[in-house]
DNA sequence: GCGACAG
DNA sequence: ATCTTGTCGC
């Protein structure tokens, strides 16, 4: 139907990737991580923001927001999908590094969602995803635990593997979990501060 | 039979 | 992701 958009759009994808960097991340000077994800409810996506402390991973701070829905789920296209609510939902907040539920340089065309975020807020950020797409790019994901860790923006996939390993609780990053259960609103599994 | 590209 | 059913693989 719109095939044109998308080669349009995928072209895009290819320019900003060229702007993504990568580079290692000093590990001594992050000292919070945040996390986010999203879930839906018909119309409407419900984004979860949290911050943690590193490496200690204690969360200091959660916000969850609604959206309306403003672009349908197209693969490899999921970053239109997405990036409203994921930057409504961490607002003015800017952690060390912020963890993102997608992929970042693991993309067909070396763009995703973690690089996006990344590149429009100019912080480093780190995709994490639960599978990988058709044909990502070699050597440019990692395995912990059950989560596939690739570079989202200024970091490389040694740090990133880094501090994942650091937050890996019951093999998923911890707070891309409570994030998680934060947007699907399961009260009794983050409350606290 | 119905199919498998992040979420 | 969400819904939903039974169950496991080409």
């Amino acid at each position: 139907m719109s095939e044109k958009l998308f080669e349009k759009l995928a072209e895009v994808q290819r320019k900003l990737a060229k702007r993504v960097v990568e580079r290692p991340l000093d590990l001594s000077a992050v000292k919070t991580v945040g996390a986010v994800d999203v879930s839906y409810r018909g119309e409407s996506a419900r984004a979860a923001f949290v911050l943690c402390s590193f490496p200690d991973c204690k969360l200091l701070k959660h916000r969850l927001v609604e959206v309306e829905v403003s672009f349908p789920y197209v693969p490899t296209f999921f970053f239109l999908r997405e990036t409203r609510p994921v930057l409504v939902a961490i607002g003015k907040e800017r952690p060390d590094v912020l963890l993102v539920e997608g992929h970042g340089k693991t993309h067909p065309r070396g763009y995703g969602l973690a690089s996006h975020i990344g590149l429009v807020l100019g912080i480093p950020t780190i995709g994490i995803a639960k599978r990988l797409l058709r044909d990502s790019p070699e050597g440019s994901w990692a395995r912990v635990g059950k989560a596939y860790v690739s570079v989202g923006h200024l970091i490389d996939l040694t740090s990133a593997v880094e501090i994942v390993r650091k937050l890996n609780a019951g093999g998923y990053p911890k707070p891309i979990t409570i994030a998680d259960r934060l947007s699907k609103g399961h009260p009794t599994t983050y409350v606290q501060s």
